[in-house]
DNA sequence: TACAATGTTTTAAG
DNA sequence: CCTTAAAACATTGT
């Protein structure tokens, strides 16, 4: 479910717990989302730890506590951060939670495709340091976009946008949204795009990720309803642009909305 | 029942 | 070594 602008949702729900100790650290060490993850030195590195920031970069998340702390967070695809009373319970799925005087930090996910790291020292951890550029920086350049779709110049372009290492954020709905924006079908190899469509998609990809954050991100607002995003899981969806029937296939891997009139 | 779900990793093949 | 495609992961809802 998370991309880009909801994880920054989501990091944000937990901002109550900043500058709140942690008194209890909740958690199921078996569970998926603990993979490879010392919980042990997790639960004792962040037990009695002053929450102290947190940060997103594309769909991972960093929350730095005191003692030199440091947890990473993955939703995966039904990950969810929120928060309850102190007095509350985890339930089926909150596999982690921090206890905090006034409050609990809670991180849910059913399917369990979502992840917890954790890393003691005072520097930030190396799987946060080596991220690529955010889509919103001034290092996201058009040159590098270029270069990056030339490698991958035989794939479908939807799968291009699905790669993290280059488009940290973007996810199925908001690579459809992209390539919609665009009028790109999401099935065309970039080894077939003209610079006009090329450029078109790179502006676009920063265009949406901004937009994006300004309502998803900030308190879950939906973006304006011309985009595809508002139509595209209704039932008999239509075009916003030409009304014609959206069109549902899947698309490197992914089932992907298009229409097929607008996008070619 | 069977399949799909806003994601990543592993494996295999070219 | 690189790129691409498909399966696997765990659970719920239609």
């Amino acid at each position: 479910m998370p991309e880009l602008a909801e994880v920054e949702y989501y990091r944000k729900q937990w901002d109550c717990g900043l500058q709140n100790k942690v008194q209890q650290v909740h958690l199921h060490p078996t569970k998926r989302i603990f993979r490879r993850t010392d919980t042990s030195a997790l639960s004792a590195g962040l037990s009695g730890a002053t929450l102290l920031g947190s940060e997103a970069h594309g769909k991972q998340m960093l929350f730095r506590f005191s003692g030199g702390a440091w947890i990473g967070l993955h939703l995966g695809m039904s990950g969810k951060l929120r928060v309850e009373s102190s007095g509350f319970e985890p339930a089926k799925h909150d596999h982690f939670a921090l206890r905090q005087a006034r409050q609990t930090l809670v991180f849910s996910d059913p399917r369990q495709f979502g992840r917890v790291l954790f890393h003691s020292g005072k520097d930030e951890p190396s799987w946060w340091r080596d991220l690529p550029p955010r889509i919103n920086s001034t290092e996201f350049t058009y040159s590098l976009f270029k270069e990056f779709i030339r490698r991958h110049r035989k794939a479908p372009i939807k799968a291009v946008l699905l790669l993290q290492e280059r488009f940290p954020g973007v996810g199925n709905w908001m690579a459809d949204e992209i390539l919609w924006q665009s009028n790109v079908h999401p099935g065309k190899p970039p080894s077939t795009l003209n610079s006009a469509e090329s450029k078109r998609i790179f502006e676009n990809t920063i265009f949406v990720c901004a937009e994006a954050l300004k309502t998803i991100g900030k308190d879950f607002s939906d973006p304006p309803p011309a985009w595809l995003f508002q139509h595209r899981w209704r039932k008999g969806a239509a075009c916003p642009r030409c009304e014609a029937k959206l069109s549902h296939t899947t698309i490197g891997g992914r089932t992907s909305c298009w229409c097929k009139k607008c996008q070619r």
